[in-house]
DNA sequence: AGAAAAGTGGGGAAAAGTGGGGAAAAGGGG
DNA sequence: CCCCTTTTCCCCACTTTTCCCCACTTTTCT
């Protein structure tokens, strides 16, 4: 389980560090995809093969998920940690989230993201209210 | 349980101490969020637990719950008390509430608030007044 | 008043963040 | 096919932050 939001530098090289706590649970290896709403999304190996699964169930469907499917599909490649626990972000995948010198690591339950920091201050402005109310109507339930 | 509010000092490294009626229930580990009214809000993990459960089985399209997810999990940290029973807050946290070199502890039945002096003042005050309102309704009804 | 518990402060070891160099590998051109 | 250039990967080094422990003061309870 992941969570927390973490920010980093980038380097020249395109290298970001992961928190240490989610290093734990990406060890089987780690895949990077163009994820949704311009951020990077990382998949543990054993997620992936969730995601991969579900896809291919539904690969007979409309063009709209064929063509999501080699989006995804064709933007990921699996990586792993270096000495540091980095991972080198393509500069393919850099330009798609627009992602300059800093990024911000965010755990997301089953997988993790990388966002620009501008990208990610508009993505939470815009669901904080609502998530909190959220959260306060469960803890009744 | 948690109740009663506790003024305490935050040291130059943004520790704070929880009172000690208050650790019993939090002894499995706490999870911190960016609460409501600029406060930070602590849970015990096994009531965090329910609330991510919960968001599962939560009928949202796809996108909001993306979104929320999101706003969930990436304000949650997890920590743990240090040898003499204190957390420390990171600074973005503090920042958020608006934390110096005091803080009040207050218990809310199920969960834990941390705020700073002035805003739980206000915070309170605003309460009062509600709640003198809602006792004088029940008077005549 | 004494003992125990709680509040407060600080130092040192360990871990995490950050940057860079050199060897190996990959790619392209002669 | 070989050589040169470029990129990638792995290792090393430094700085900063975090965490854990210890020590002292104040308060509370008996």
């Amino acid at each position: 389980m992941f969570f927390g939001e973490y920010p980093y530098r980038v380097d020249e090289k395109g290298r970001v560090p992961l928190p240490p706590k989610f290093r734990r649970g990406l060890k089987e290896g780690l895949i990077l995809t163009q994820g949704t709403e311009n951020c990077i999304t990382i998949y543990p190996v054993s997620q992936w093969r969730r995601v991969s699964d579900k896809l291919a169930e539904k690969a007979l469907n409309p063009a709209n998920l064929r063509k999501l499917t080699r989006a995804i599909f064709g933007s990921a490649f699996d990586t792993s940690f270096d000495g540091q626990g980095r991972i080198t972000l393509l500069s393919r995948l850099r330009e798609y989230a627009g992602i300059g010198d800093t990024a911000i690591v965010v755990g997301v339950n089953t997988h993790v993201e990388i966002w620009s920091e501008e990208q990610w201050k508009a993505e939470k402005a815009s669901a904080d209210e609502e998530a909190s109310q959220i959260i306060e109507s469960l803890e009744y339930s």
